[in-house]
DNA sequence: GCCGTTTTCGGCCCGACTGTTTTCAGTCG
């Protein structure tokens, strides 16, 4: 938490510089600090100590002392002077997908504009379009953008909710003062994206509970607020005797929850938000626990209850947290990541990995220091290096290849198949139409020297749509070609999505629930991706990195050796 | 504000894309 602090003030200094006009290189300064920081290996404990922040690249003395104060005093006077320049709501403007702080700072002192509402109104009096800069195409772009910023005012990425969670738990706690409750909604089945957090308490209490809380009442039994990070907060009163069921009701998604209900219906109990009936008299339930056993069955974990199938399932097959025995994908300095390669193998030897794939960018991404051929081979040598000095872990040197405008890999096919793993993944091109984009995706996933399909609807949870090509007929290029997909673990991607993951399952690809960390911290990462593969109720032999050392080494052989399919498409 | 076996000053990740211009600025990855 208090690297996000100090990572998320040098970003306000860097957004505020710019949106105030100073030296450009000054707010890039304070940008690349903040990129260094929050990949940094060394723990944010040790960065009190003389010296260790000024060894940090693009950490200098004046950005060091603002670090400095930022952790002994919990801000940075600094920041506080630009901020008392800049209206709060003029930061908003800078968040709208096509206004960056040039184009904002324009908005906000040539047209007074001081909010994303404001500039919403000012797009419809056609106000933007006389501005220097500006014309009816921005002003349609920003209108876009502010409305799709609407859609996601008060939502969460599951990271930030499951800690307004637990800022939440202490909060009901207090206002509860003894009576039970019980988390629901979506945070509680650890969903992608929460709009809203969820308690539900027992009805006695409730009333007092919501008035302690400061939320108003909605309707009967439902009182309503905001939490402190902006999302919507509801307390839901469940009779004592009820809680238990009113907690798995409200803590399922509907398709599962409606499956249930007839199930249970069928067995002759009658099950609503109020709670369970058999034969018109209540069956109690006040435990979560006692719920499950009224209904004659084992307990189904709240991420688990997404999709019907989970009724059937054997829950004890689904792929879980202690299950993953390695992870590919990982990045290192060798491009954009923040710690060496030496610090990344001994972090996923600690985590008690058998294996770890090392999967930097390729040449085509220059902003990330993408590696060119010559640096690729010398990756592999300091690979193989690495691996003499750490024999409980297998290393697989392979790259994180940028899938090309047409399809095309980013490495000559001699240096590609040199690889143990390929990591195909899309970075740019994002505007192509449905047909180049699917051609495209389904030439990259068929070449021979493709491993898996990283990241694959290129989304950005919260920021940025999936971009546009048929899936069908990539999943198809998949099965074909026996490439893997992957589940990119990234709180701020969890692509594929968990819905895709039944059918996957059906078509046997496997998943590849991959950390793409840039970080020693981001390894870490790999738990959201298990907690996304358990709604879409993927098994352990679904999952790639499930597999032992041995298993997985064979495996990624077999990938490699394996023949062309007799379809256009191989490569060039 | 950071950084340096080209430099303690004068540069600063680099290229594509887009919409605005009539040669380029802003944004994005």
């Amino acid at each position: 938490m208090e690297r996000e602090r100090i990572v998320g003030a040098l970003e306000a200094l860097a957004a505020l510089s710019e949106l105030l006009g100073e030296n450009p290189f000054k707010a890039r300064a304070y940008a690349n600090a903040a990129r260094t920081l929050s990949k940094a290996s060394r723990p944010v404990e040790s960065w009190g100590e003389p010296g260790v922040l000024e060894a940090l690249p693009g950490v200098g003395k004046a950005i060091a002392e603002k670090v400095r104060e930022q952790i002994a005093t919990g801000s940075v006077h600094k920041l506080e002077e630009l901020r008392a320049k800049v209206p709060p709501g003029v930061r908003e403007l800078v968040g709208v997908p096509g206004l960056g702080p040039k184009k904002a700072g324009v908005l906000w002192r040539q047209l007074g504009l001081q909010s994303a509402g404001e500039l919403e109104y000012a797009c419809l009096e056609n106000r933007l379009v006389s501005l220097p800069g500006f014309g009816p195409k921005t002003q349609a772009k920003v209108l876009e953008g502010v409305r799709l910023l609407a859609g996601r005012r008060g939502k969460l990425l599951l990271p930030s909710a499951l800690a307004a969670q637990a800022a939440l738990a202490a909060r009901v706690e207090r206002a509860a003062r003894g009576a039970r409750w019980l988390f629901a909604g979506e945070a509680a089945r650890l969903c992608p994206v929460v709009s809203g957090l969820e308690v539900v308490l027992e009805a006695g209490r409730a009333e007092e509970a919501a008035a302690a809380m400061g939320l108003s009442r909605a309707a009967p039994g439902l009182f309503v607020g905001e939490s402190p990070e902006g999302a919507p907060l509801r307390l839901r009163a469940a009779a004592a005797e009820g809680l238990g069921s009113a907690a798995v009701w409200f803590a399922s998604g509907e398709p599962f929850r409606e499956a249930l209900r007839a199930e249970l219906a069928r067995s002759g109990l009658a099950w609503t938000e109020e709670g369970l009936l058999r034969e018109g008299r209540a069956v109690p339930a006040p435990s979560e626990e006692a719920f499950w056993r009224a209904a004659a069955r084992s307990p189904i974990p709240p991420e688990c209850r997404e999709l019907p199938e989970a009724l059937e399932a054997d829950l004890s097959e689904v792929v879980a947290e202690g299950d993953l025995r390695g992870a590919f994908h990982v990045h290192t300095d060798w491009s954009d990541g923040g710690a060496t390669l030496e610090e990344m193998v001994a972090a996923a030897e600690a985590l008690g990995w058998e294996y770890l794939g090392l999967c930097d960018h390729s040449a085509s991404a220059v902003y990330a220091h993408g590696l060119d051929p010559e640096r690729l081979v010398a990756q592999r040598a300091a690979i193989a290096d690495t691996q003499a000095r750490h024999p409980g872990i297998a290393l697989f040197a392979g790259v994180e290849s940028d899938i090309l405008g047409g399809g095309e890999l980013d490495y000559s096919d001699e240096l590609l198949a040199a690889l143990d793993l390929v990591v195909a993944s899309v970075h740019g091109r994002f505007g192509l139409d449905e047909e180049a984009q699917t051609t495209r995706l389904v030439r990259a996933v068929s070449h021979p020297a493709t491993t898996m399909l990283g990241h694959p609807t290129g989304r950005l949870l919260l920021s940025r749509e999936p971009y546009a090509y048929r899936w069908e007929e990539v999943e198809e290029a998949l099965v074909s070609a026996g490439a893997a997909v992957e589940l990119n673990a990234n709180p701020h991607r969890l692509d594929v999505d968990w819905t895709r993951l039944p059918s996957l399952r059906r078509r046997g690809v496997r998943v590849a629930v991959n950390p793409d960390a840039h970080s020693v911290a981001g390894l870490a990462d790999v738990r959201y991706g298990i907690w996304a593969a358990r709604k879409g109720l993927a098994r352990r032999g679904d999952i790639l990195n499930t597999l032992d050392r041995e298993a997985v080494g064979a495996w990624l052989r077999s990938k490699k050796a394996r023949r062309p399919q007799s379809r256009d498409g191989g490569g060039e």
